[in-house]
DNA sequence: AATGGGACCTGCGCGC
DNA sequence: TGCGCGCAGGTCCCAT
């Protein structure tokens, strides 16, 4: 489940802990989560490389290597990067200089290791919207009133916007005190900015503490993100609001799991 | 254009 | 106790 807060955090703890290292050798345990290249070519791309730069876009990390190319990592739902590592059950080992190991772990399989001449060119970043910190209130305001679709559903499309996953989705919607059925073009001047607000507010706050260990995130040291303890609403249906007292309640959007109160948020 | 569903996976929690 | 089932969600893909 890592969304933007947990994977600019993996980003800074990776920039820590390894950028400037070399590559020295490559043990892919599981070949499913090698996407491209094939598992040679992938391989051989990597060893002797050095990790020059590391980025984040939306869900996506990016390690940019000394020989030109780059390795994208997209963990989906359950991927991890540990160093140092040295798991039997890891899905790809990365050795690097110094001796130690950056594991990458996948219990389902889910996650994308790409191996890419340039990643920019990547079909998944050339569709990606802004970025929640580039974002401009006026153009805001804009890309919603063209949008007619519910505004929870919309907040998880990455054309519209990045980064934002279904834990954030909820607790953005809360703070702005929006019913997340409600369509994007009705919502009101008033509305759009507090959304604008919440959206910048949630996400540095989640940073701050790292992110929220819920599933399998953790930290690249494994230690845990500190912010579930600031839910306010995701996964908490059946719960009084820490607002109103008023039950929390979980529908179904687009085969997902919304939670919200139904009396803060109209 | 918008919406819904399935696919990809596996561990967990639930009901019986 | 044990089994089988549904669920969790990021993204893509297809159908309507």
């Amino acid at each position: 489940m890592p969304e933007l807060p947990e994977v600019e955090t993996i980003k800074r703890d990776l920039e820590k802990a390894v950028l400037g290292k070399k590559i020295t050798e490559v043990c892919v345990h599981n070949p499913k989560v090698i996407r491209e290249p094939a598992v040679a070519g992938f391989k051989r791309g990597l060893q002797g490389a050095r990790i020059k730069n590391i980025l984040r876009r939306a869900k996506l990390l990016i390690l940019e290597l000394s020989n030109g190319k780059s390795l994208t990592i997209h963990l989906k739902m359950t991927g991890q990067l540990v160093y140092p590592g040295g798991a039997k059950n890891s899905r790809v080992a990365f050795h690097l200089s110094g001796g130690k190991i950056l594991d990458f772990n996948d219990q389902r399989l889910f996650a994308e290791l790409r191996l890419l001449d340039d990643w920019h060119s990547l079909k998944f970043i050339q569709r990606l919207g802004p970025e929640p910190a580039e974002l401009d209130l006026a153009q805001f305001k804009v890309m919603l009133s063209k949008k007619k679709t519910a505004i929870k559903p919309l907040l998880l499309d990455q054309t519209f916007i990045s980064g934002i996953g279904n834990l954030y989705a909820a607790e953005i919607l809360f703070q702005a005190k929006i019913n997340p059925l409600r369509r994007a073009n009705e919502l009101t001047n008033k509305e759009k900015e507090l959304l604008f607000l919440a959206i910048n507010d949630i996400l540095k706050a989640a940073i701050l503490h790292a992110g929220s260990s819920v599933d399998d995130y953790v930290r690249v040291s494994g230690g845990k993100g500190g912010y579930v303890k600031y839910h306010k609403v995701y996964d908490r249906q059946g719960k009084p609001c820490l607002v109103c007292k008023t039950m929390i309640k979980r529908i179904s959007q687009g085969g997902r799991g919304t939670y919200f109160c139904p009396k803060c948020q109209r």
